[in-house]
RNA sequence: GCCAACGUAGCUCAGCCGGUAGAGCAGCGGUUUCGUAAACCGCAGGUCAAGGGUUCGAGUCCCUUCGUUGGCUCCA
């Protein structure tokens, strides 16, 4: 809704014009910043009224709610110091620095509070203080943390404050008009978080939550995380048989025939597509002597994450990374201009040693297989070989269904080579995503030590993202490896490197897969395709039968003799997941055919086996969903 | 690594104020031969994560270590 105010009007009466509106806004948008409802205007101020539906709508809406915590948190507990609350994507949080740890108990009596503040609804009252006024008075309010932050402000800052009843905070804003607004809110947990993010700092508490307008919502809301939790790839890795992780190997997956299934699927998919598009595959060793991780700067830059050993008193390093292997192949013999560009993938197992809080099921482990490949060019090569490999991710989630986003990352304050190199390499890569149309966003400072990048973020089910595919441009590897080729001039030069991934790593993607599909794969990709379910022994024969064909024309089939009832049989197929059923009783051993039961749609009918193998064939080469 | 919570049978969980461990499912053995999401009976299964301490006595209280979970930090 946008509109131009009259003098002295406050964007509340102009949404009060609107039954609609006037129950709906938060703040507002006032030539383009955001601002509260009761911001006085100017004539001709372009207007525009925020509710929830907007990004600033919500993050108002949540940070009114972070505020109430914190001021329910002060009313709970005394004495307590308040650090920073903003709203996040999903909520708010509040992190606090408390004598005693917070509860589960202490967050019920905090909520509590909460809901007294919100039904006295109080009013948010702004103020602001010049710098030395501000600091004095937060010094007297005994928030040492609001001291430091208002110390490092910039000097033109405008330092502002909020204050409800007695709780006064310092803030930025916007904030909506009165407690009373936020309807329905919940805290959702605690945890430890250092202040201002950094390790070396103290642990403070936090204390996250979320609001919405209508307890419908946050109704609604707590679903999606209970949906989230039913579809949690550790809990359905375990309930499938797919892989399992062990008190014995913190971080190493074991992989279950089942998972293997699953996982073999999808190299043979990816190595399809690899082949299709003119890459070679390689393996490279585990180790390497500890001397080549020097060379290649991965000792300096990541040594703190790698596993080493000692063998005939030299030195090695398990690998982080492929990149060196790749390198070591290229330069085993001499190349010519005409071979490039030169790609060669390798599914290689990397070793990290990830801090042991960082640990989570498949998603980070501390062993895993990327699917890796190196490509090798020259200068003029670069940007269509960034196109291609573009177009290769998008193809591979696209098979899969998934959403994703795409960031840009540059040069991180840990990097080697000079800014002009990182700048030219920055540049190349913008140009592929504009020319591929590809919408990206930058991400400062988070390249890779040697090139910046490109990452892929794949959006899960619940809205979280997860990096798979990452494109790094490299000038720095082929110099300190010394790596050339032949030019048309008979001159020695300078190969470029590329690194990418698509997958990221296999480990994670099954993960992310497991999650997405809530573990009911599509038929190509589901360990078992077809469960061949007894009514009596008088079946056995008639399963063994319909398993060989079914193998035979390349589907993967498992029987189901046991000595129990259908209905048990067909309940626990549901469970596993599998995506037909052939139930085989008397009528189907007289008459030859199959009686077909879908896992999504349940009972099929009776038809000839052939059709159902042609028809499950077709499920499988197309890749249906 | 840091903060917090948790760790009891393969899985999900009970076990009160400290008195020596229990259920369902799964497994195994029987009975039953059955038509689209759980037949019945029985059996077996545990150094209560590991180690130490307090106590006449510890699954329960205290300490240490390991692991898991949620975050922080880091990241494919």
């Amino acid at each position: 809704m946008e509109t131009i105010a009259k003098d002295g009007m406050t964007p509340f009466e102009l949404a009060a014009r609107d039954p609609e509106m006037k129950k709906q806004a938060l703040a507002a948008r006032v030539n383009g910043a955001v601002a509260e409802l009761w911001h006085p205007l100017a004539a001709g101020d372009q207007v525009e009224l925020l509710t929830f539906a907007d990004e600033e709508g919500r993050r108002t809406y949540r940070h009114t709610a972070s505020h109430i915590m914190a001021q329910a948190v002060k009313a709970v507990r005394p004495g307590t110091k308040l650090a920073i609350g903003p709203a996040i994507d999903n909520g708010f949080y509040y992190d606090f620095d408390t004598e005693e740890p917070f509860s589960t108990a202490d967050l019920a009596a905090i909520e509590k509070e909460m809901s007294r503040i919100v039904k006295a609804n109080e009013k948010l009252e702004r103020f602001e203080l010049p710098r030395p006024d501000a600091i004095r008075y937060m010094e007297e309010r005994g928030e040492p943390y609001k001291v430091e932050l208002i110390q490092d402000l910039p000097e033109e800052a405008v330092i502002s404050f909020y204050k409800q009843g007695d709780f006064v905070d310092l803030c930025a804003g916007p904030h909506l008009p009165s407690t009373g607004r936020v309807k329905a809110f919940k805290l959702t947990h605690v945890a430890g978080a250092y202040w201002r993010g950094d390790e070396h700092n103290k642990m403070l508490q936090r204390i996250y939550g979320t609001a919405f307008p209508t307890r419908e919502e946050l109704d609604a809301y707590i679903a999606r995380m209970e949906e989230a939790k039913r579809r949690d790839h550790r809990k359905l890795g375990r309930e499938l048989d797919l892989f399992s992780l062990v008190e014995e190997g913190p971080g190493f997956a074991f992989f279950h025939p089942k998972g293997m299934v699953l996982r073999n699927l999808l190299e043979e998919y990816w190595r399809k597509m690899h082949k299709d598009n003119g890459y070679s595959e390689i393996r490279t060793p585990i180790m390497l002597t500890k001397s080549m991780w020097e060379q290649s700067g991965h000792w300096d830059h990541y040594r703190d994450n790698m596993y080493t050993t000692l063998i005939d008193d030299v030195e090695f390093c398990v690998k982080p990374m492929n990149c060196p292997g790749g390198i070591l192949v290229y330069k085993n013999k001499m190349h010519s201009y005409r071979d490039l560009p030169l790609r060669m993938a390798e599914l290689g197992l990397v070793h990290r040693h990830e801090m042991s809080g960082a640990l989570h099921g498949l998603m980070r482990v501390r062993a895993f297989t990327q699917d890796d490949a190196h490509l090798f060019m020259t200068p003029e090569h670069i940007k269509d070989e960034i196109k291609g490999v573009i177009r290769m991710d998008c193809e591979m989630y696209d098979t899969f269904g998934f959403k994703y986003s795409v960031e840009l990352s540059t040069m991180p304050e840990d990097h080697m080579g000079d800014e002009a190199d990182w700048e030219k390499a920055t540049e190349t890569l913008r140009q592929a995503l504009e020319e591929v149309g590809m919408p990206y966003v930058i991400n400062e400072g988070d390249g890779a030590f040697y090139g910046p990048k490109i990452d892929f973020h794949l959006e899960d089910c619940i809205g979280r993202t997860w990096q798979c595919g990452t494109i790094q441009l490299d000038f720095q590897m082929p110099e300190r490896f010394d790596m050339t080729y032949v030019g048309q001039d008979g001159e020695k030069h300078r190969p470029v490197m590329v690194h990418r991934t698509i997958l990221g790593s296999m480990e994670r993607f099954i993960g992310i897969l497991i999650e997405q599909f809530a573990g009911a794969f599509p038929a190509w990709l589901s360990p078992v395709q077809v469960k061949l379910l007894t009514i009596t022994e008088r079946g056995d024969a008639r399963a063994a039968e319909i398993e060989r064909l079914l193998d035979a024309a390349g589907l993967r089939a498992e029987k189901d003799l046991r000595n129990e009832k259908i209905g048990f049989k067909i309940r626990e197929a549901q469970m596993e997941k599998v995506p037909y059923m052939l139930v085989i009783g008397d009528k189907e051993i007289e008459s030859g055919e199959v009686a077909v039961r879908s896992r999504k749609d349940g009972d099929l009918g009776v038809m000839a086996l052939d059709t159902f193998i042609a028809r499950l064939k077709e499920e499988v080469a197309t890749k249906a969903m």
